[in-house]
DNA sequence: GCTCTGACGATTT
DNA sequence: GAAATCGCCAGAG
């Protein structure tokens, strides 16, 4: 087993965010293996190398609100609206399209 | 090993 | 509800 990176473990994590659904930054930090690390994810994603292969626009913020994205907020709108999930003045009904994995 | 940065979180004003 | 402040952690210089 090779030793995974923190930034490793959260490719991870938000490759496997469904179609439709989203995760927050803070929960992608907890399934990471780093409760509170919400910066060090978007940090990550930031940077991410696979950004092709990585859905980060699926990852918002604790409170609903899209966030930060490589394209642009609005892009990255965009691609959460064409995925299904409506977004009410730049905020997402986390109530209803959070993703919740099984514990 | 120290310092700065950053797509954040939660609390307070 | 919005803005400001502090605290959080990992990565890069």
């Amino acid at each position: 087993m090779a030793i995974l990176t923190f930034s490793e473990r959260v490719y991870d994590v938000v490759r496997r965010i469904p179609c439709g659904s989203v995760m927050t930054y803070a929960q992608v930090a907890r399934l990471a293996g780093a409760p509170g690390a919400a910066r060090a994810v978007g940090n990550a994603l930031n940077k991410n190398p696979e950004l092709v292969a990585m859905p980060c626009h699926r990852v918002v913020r604790s409170q609903g609100q899209v966030g930060g994205y490589v394209h642009g907020t609005a892009d990255k709108i965009r691609l959460l609206t064409a995925e299904g999930i409506t977004i009410n003045h730049d905020r997402i009904d986390l109530s209803v399209y959070l993703y919740e994995p099984a514990l």
